[in-house]
DNA sequence: CTGAAGCGCCAC
DNA sequence: AAACGTGGCGCTTCAG
C-alpha cells in the first residue's frame, strides 16, 4: 500500500501491527515497542494471511541483507594487498579470556557454505580445521566431577546428539541433522548456564511445565552439575570472583551481592559460566602455542591462520596433511588438564566445504 | 557531520 | 515481564 523503510523497526512495526493487523507477540527491551525480531516473524509466518506471507518474505530479505551487508561487502572491502583479511584479535578484552576479533570479525562468519567458502587457502594448498569436541561440556564434566558425563565422553559419546534424542523422544540410533544437534547444543548450554523454564519454553515452543520437567530431569541425570552451579555461586558471593582451572579470574563483585535481583541473578549465571568458558579457551590457547611451535620445529610450510574460540585453522600444502593432523592431535592431547579434550579435524579446499570423496580425504586416509 | 542508543542477528 | 553465557557489527534514529 505505501512506501516505507523495511530496515526501520519502527516503520515496519506500524505497518505490520497497524495496517496488516498482526498481533503483538513481544515487546522490545528498552522502549517497550512491539518487537519485529525473527522469533515474532516466524510465529506470524505460519498463516495464509497477508501478514503471514509478508513475514516470510521479510525473513528472507533480512537474511540476504545480513549476508551481503555484514559479511560479503566487508570481506571484499577489508582485503589487504595479499587479498586476505587480517582481523585484529584482542587478547585482553573479554571477561572470560576468550579473544575478540574485529575488522572483520572472523569469529562470527555464517556457517552458510556460500559465505564460508569465500575464505580459501593460497592456490594449490588446503585448510585443516580442528574443533574441540563438546568443548565446554567436557570442561564442565571435569570441573563438576560429574562421572556420568565423564564416562559418556570417555566412551566416545556425543552429548549434544544424546540430549537431542533424549529430549525430543528419538531412538538411540537416530542421527540428528546439524540443525537438530545445534538445538540440543543450545539446550545443553542453556540449562547448565542457568536458563529458566520460561526460557526453555520460549525457545522450544513448549509448555512451561514441560520445560521445567526437562530441566529437572537434566539435573537428575547429572546431579553434580547442579552441585557445581551452587558451589560457583557460593564461592563468588564469599570471594567476589571466580577462577578457572588455569588460574584465570573473573571479578563479580559488587554485582554478585547487588540488591537488584536482575543484576544479582545475572552475576550468578556468570559465576557458573566464566570458569567453564575460560577453561575451554585456555585449553585451546595452550594447544595453539604448541601447534605453532611444533609446526616451526618440523620446518613445515604449514601456518596457523586463525582461531575461533575452540577451533584452529591451519593452511598448508596437501602433502603436509598427515603430519599436520598428527601434530594437532598431539598438541591437544598434551594439554595439562584432568581430562583430554580431543578435536575433530577436517581438511578442505575452501572453508565450510566438505572433503567427501575429494583429494583431501584421500590424503588423510593414505597418510601421505 | 559524529557518536550513542536501540534493535536485530551472525558466531562460538 | 524479563532468569543461558561470550562477543562484533549494520541500520535507523536522535542529540549535539
Ligand atoms: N552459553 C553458550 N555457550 C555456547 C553456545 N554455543 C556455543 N557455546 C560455547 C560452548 C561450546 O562448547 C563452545 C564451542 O562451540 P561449538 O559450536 O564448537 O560447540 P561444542 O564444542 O560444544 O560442540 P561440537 O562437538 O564442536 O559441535 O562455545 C551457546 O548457545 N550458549
Ligand atoms: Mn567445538
Amino acid at each position: 500500500g505505501s512506501d516505507f523503510n523495511l530496515n526501520s523497526t519502527a516503520q515496519l512495526g506500524s505497518v505490520l501491527f497497524g495496517e496488516l493487523g498482526a498481533p503483538i507477540l513481544k515487546k522490545t527491551k528498552k522502549t517497550g515497542r512491539a518487537s519485529v525480531d525473527a522469533s515474532v516473524l516466524e510465529s506470524l509466518s505460519g498463516k495464509k494471511s497477508k501478514a503471514g506471507r509478508f513475514c516470510e518474505s521479510l525473513l528472507h530479505y533480512r537474511y540476504i541483507g545480513k549476508m551481503q551487508m555484514t559479511y560479503l561487502d566487508p570481506a571484499i572491502a577489508l582485503r589487504w594487498e595479499d587479498e586476505r583479511v587480517h582481523p585484529t584479535y584482542r587478547s585482553a578484552l573479554t571477561v572470560t579470556g576468550r579473544l575478540s576479533s574485529a575488522g572483520p570479525n572472523i569469529q562470527n562468519i555464517p556457517k552458510d557454505r556460500l559465505i564460508r567458502s569465500i575464505f580459501v587457502p593460497r592456490p594449490g594448498w588446503v585448510l585443516t580445521e580442528s574443533d574441540m569436541m563438546s568443548a565446554e561440556m567436557r570442561a564442565l564434566a571435569s570441573q563438576a566431577g560429574e562421572q556420568k558425563l565423564k564416562r559418556i565422553f570417555a566412551s566416545g559419546g556425543d552429548i549434544h546428539t544424546m540430549t537431542f534424542r533424549q529430549v525430543f523422544g528419538k531412538s538411540e540410533d537416530y542421527e540428528p541433522t546439524q540443525d537438530e544437534r545445534r538445538l540440543a547444543k543450545t539446550l545443553n548450554f542453556g540449562i547448565v548456564y542457568g536458563i529458566s523454564a520460561f526460557g526453555v519454553a520460549q525457545r522450544y515452543d513448549m509448555d512451561e511445565d514441560e520445560a521445567q520437567t526437562v530441566i529437572n530431569q537434566y539435573f537428575q541425570a547429572f546431579p553434580m552439575v547442579a552441585r557445581f552451579m551452587r558451589g560457583a555461586v557460593r564461592f563468588a558471593r564469599k570471594r567476589g570472583y571466580v577462577r578457572n582451572k588455569f588460574g584465570r579470574k573473573r571479578r563479580l563483585y559488587p554485582d554478585i551481592l547487588s540488591g537488584e535481583s536482575v543484576i544479582r541473578h545475572r552475576a550468578e549465571r556468570q559465576a557458573v559460566n566464566a570458569p567453564i568458558q575460560a577453561d575451554a579457551w585456555d585449553y585451546n590457547a595452550v594447544a595453539i602455542r604448541r601447534v605453532g611451535a611444533t609446526l616451526r620445529s618440523y620446518g613445515l610450510q604449514a601456518r596457523m591462520v586463525m582461531t575461533v574460540h575452540d577451533q584452529i585453522m591451519v593452511e598448508h600444502p596437501p602433502e603436509e596433511t598427515y603430519i599436520v593432523h598428527r601434530i594437532i592431535d598431539a598438541a591437544f592431547a598434551s594439554v595439562e588438564y584432568p581430562e583430554q579434550i580431543p578435536v575433530e579435524s577436517k581438511t578442505v579446499s575452501r572453508w565450510g566445504e566438505t572433503n567427501e570423496s575429494k583429494l583431501e580425504k584421500l590424503l588423510e586416509e593414505l597418510r601421505v
